[in-house]
DNA sequence: GCATCGGATTTTTTT
DNA sequence: AATCCGATGC
């Protein structure tokens, strides 16, 4: 049950404001998510409207399931019915229902990322472009850009040589994802805000039926989410939208904070409800990140207060470099949780790019800590992982040619890319798919058997055979079964297993992704590619963590940690060189850094390595402009060396080199061999293990180990908690 | 058809 | 430094 005697004013406000437009604008740690589930009861519990009838959306599944629990935890059964879902999904949804309407069938798959640079290579190659003049990705980002603007390719503007590249491109990119019979990520939105405007049947029939329309990270929205929401909420006109400016981070993926002022605008009786009070961070985090925030002109301040006490000074440190800095976040992190004054799962790391994850999993890892890394892309992006997608993907939809481009060799069954490429002409002839031809070759169809050669057709019917199998299969069959038959019938574990390490761990992999499909028993093997096109980073978050999250500060948002640490806080970083240009960037940059601090309950770091590995090289680095902004008055500086926050922040110019800590005397010196070969030796993570090898270097020990389960690894004893067995 | 070598290229952020 | 790509050789 709910209560609303537990929420503020505002909260309240919002919770039962009436009908028409409603503008939350919620600052951070203001109980945004709490406004919107609450709401949502309210309309149900109170007002009775049907779950039918309300839509609420967000931006990733995470925050879409929180809400979900939230709901039904308070209303139960009379949740049902209730669509809650993200912009990408609620889309595939409405997309599969209306396929009459479009040039697809209800099968199509989403592509990736990777697919759709795929399919834009082989685009250059047919119209005969130059790949290394013309990126794929770089085409992409124009393609996206305007597919987020609803610019389809016959309105591509024409300004330079480029564009007129570009529109060929996307005409013909387009063409080519409805012959596969799949859309990308931006066509998800693109074909439903088509259809919500072209088509006022359809238009009408989601209209009418979405009484309330509710929206999470309302200032992440692009032009085609906006003209959708406009569309979905223009019969009852009950749009309720949440959002905050200043966590305005996704302009590069075509967001525009400005359909926050369009929406004032576009809807004139818009209740506007402000939620200032914060319940997440102490006064201290609050003021620096303030601080931060304030520096970004044109934009109303907006003051952040908190009943949670001044609580401790947001601490700055200087480290030589990247490694340096890892080291002390890891010694910050052993320190506090000996003391006993928080739990691993407490602290968080932020960075601004994936990259910089690198230095600091190496740094857990001789440490012998454990951590988790965010980010979906580690691991769909595995190459095994893309190669059993790929077959299941080919059985659902046998259009989708990048699939079958991936798998027809893989593990390799002699189909070479002279085979593949007579393939393709061949089919391109017929007029059908190549997946068709293999279909009729595996069914003994001789139509097209004349086309190759006795031993290509051979080979290609085996495979037509195997694929004609598993489609017969798939209808009645749970996503697992399929997927273990595929498994078993291509014999993919001896190809990807191969005695290595890295097979092994390829090997876990799959059987990883296998778990992930015991999830979808009940549901058709769409709803599981589905969900493994359209995971976000977010969602690999577990709900309680046990140990350190490593994470970008784009896929921190909207979460919460006790203690936040903000690496590498140099200019180039963070703002990203590549925002120097733009204003507009460098502000996105800025209110980045406002969402990483504004994580923190209870403590912040903010974290400066003064020289970087670039390509090999480091260099010396000059520290963010933003944190010339915080008032050193409510900073501790932790540099060693150096007693109290100095404004010295030498800009540019190299510290004296004796003044900065190496590596080695950051920790204790080890002088004396601990642990000969020969000795066993329990490693809090991986076990025991047998030492190999054992030198003393730069004043530590440096160990080999070997583990039974794992395999050999390298450690530091000062770092590593190692346990001597007797 | 596959492995190996050398050279270029790399760093935003992600549904 | 590490990875990816293409060309070359087997």
């Amino acid at each position: 049950m709910y209560r609303l005697s537990e929420l503020n004013i505002q909260q309240q406000q919002a919770v039962t404001a009436g009908l028409g437009p409603v503008l939350v604008m919620a600052g951070p740690g203001s109980g945004k998510t709490r406004v919107l589930t609450q709401r949502i009861a309210h309309l149900i519990d109170t007002l009775a409207v049907s779950p039918y009838n309300i839509l609420a959306v967000t931006f990733t599944n995470k925050a879409a399931r929180e809400m979900e629990t939230r709901v039904v935890n308070m209303l139960g059964d009379q949740a049902r019915g209730l669509s809650l879902g993200t912009f990408h999904a609620t889309c595939a949804r409405i997309l599969r229902r209306e396929a009459e309407h479009l040039p697809l069938n209800a099968n199509f798959v989403i592509f990736d990322a990777d697919d759709q640079v795929c399919l834009v290579k082989r685009v250059l190659a047919d119209l005969d472009l130059d790949e290394k003049k013309f990126r794929a990705p770089g085409i992409l980002g124009s393609i996206s850009r305007a597919k987020n603007e609803l610019l389809v390719p016959e309105d591509y503007p024409l300004q330079t040589y480029r564009d007129e590249v570009v529109k060929r491109v996307y005409m013909r990119y387009q063409e080519m994802l409805t012959a596969n019979n799949a859309v990308d990520f931006d066509d998800l939105l693109l074909w439903v805000a088509w259809l919500l405007e072209g088509k006022a049947a359809v238009r009408d029939k989601y209209a009418r039926r979405f009484e309330h329309v509710l929206v999470d990270e309302f200032q992440d929205t692009n032009m085609a989410q906006y003209v959708l929401l406009k569309h979905l909420a223009s019969f009852h006109g009950n749009i309720f939208v949440v959002g905050d400016t200043d966590q305005s981070i996704y302009r590069w993926r075509g967001a525009d904070y400005r359909n926050v002022l369009r929406f004032e605008k576009d809807f004139p009786a818009t209740q506007l409800i402000l939620l200032e009070q914060n319940y997440r961070s102490t006064q201290a985090i609050l003021d620096a990140a303030m601080a931060v925030i304030d520096q970004n002109p044109q934009r109303t301040r907006k003051e952040l207060v908190t009943e949670r006490g001044a609580g401790a000074k947001v601490i700055y440190y200087e480290a030589y470099d990247e490694r340096v800095e890892a080291s002390f976040i890891i010694e910050e992190i052993a320190k506090r949780v000996r003391q006993k004054v928080a739990k691993p799962g407490d602290f968080a790391i932020m960075y601004r790019t994936n990259a910089q994850s690198r230095v600091l999993e190496e740094a857990f890892l001789q440490a012998g800590l454990p951590y988790k890394l965010v980010g979906a892309q580690r691991f769909y992006g595995r190459r095994e992982i893309k190669d059993v997608v790929a077959y299941l993907r080919l059985v659902h939809n046998p259009q989708d040619e990048i699939s079958l481009a991936r798998v027809i060799n893989v593990p390799p069954r002699k189909i070479g890319d002279k085979t593949w490429q007579s393939l393709l002409t061949h089919a391109h002839q017929s007029g059908i798919s190549p997946a068709d031809v293999l279909l009729h070759l595996g069914n003994d169809g001789a139509d097209h058997r004349q086309a190759f050669s006795g031993r290509a057709a051979r080979t290609l019917a085996g495979f037509g055979r195997l694929l004609s199998e598993w489609r017969g299969l798939a209808s009645g069959m749970p996503p697992l079964k399929l997927l273990d038959r595929i498994l078993e019938d291509v014999d993919y574990s001896s190809y990807i297993n191969d005695g290595t390490d890295e097979g092994q761990e390829r090997w876990e992999n799959v059987l990883e992704l296998r778990r992930l499909a015991t999830e979808f028993s009940e549901q058709p093997l769409e709803s599981f590619l589905e969900r493994v096109a359209l995971v976000s980073d977010q969602d690999t978050i577990e709900a309680t963590a046990s140990v350190p999250t490593l994470l970008t500060l784009h896929a921190a948002k909207g979460l919460e940690f006790p203690v936040v640490f903000i690496a590498g806080l140099d200019e180039g970083t963070l703002p990203h060189s590549r925002s120097f240009e733009e204003p507009e960037e460098m502000m996105e940059e800025c209110r980045l850094l406002y969402v990483g601090m504004t994580r923190a309950k209870d403590l912040l770091y903010l974290v400066y390595p003064l020289h970087r590995n670039t390509f090999g090289y480091s260099e010396p680095t000059i520290p963010s402009r933003f944190l010339e902004e915080i008032p050193p008055d409510i900073l501790e500086d932790r540099t060693v060396g150096r007693a109290g926050y100095s404004s010295g922040r030498s800009r540019g110019s190299l510290p004296a080199p004796d003044r900065w800590p190496n590596r080695a005397a950051a920790h204790a010196r080890i002088l004396e061999q601990r642990y000969p070969p020969g000795s066993r030796v329990v490693h809090p993570v991986w076990g025991e293990g047998l030492v190999l090898n054992s030198k003393i270097e730069d004043d530590d020990e440096v160990v080999d180990i070997f583990f039974e389960d794992i395999g050999l690894k390298r450690v530091a004893a000062s770092l590593a908690k190692l346990e001597l067995k007797a």
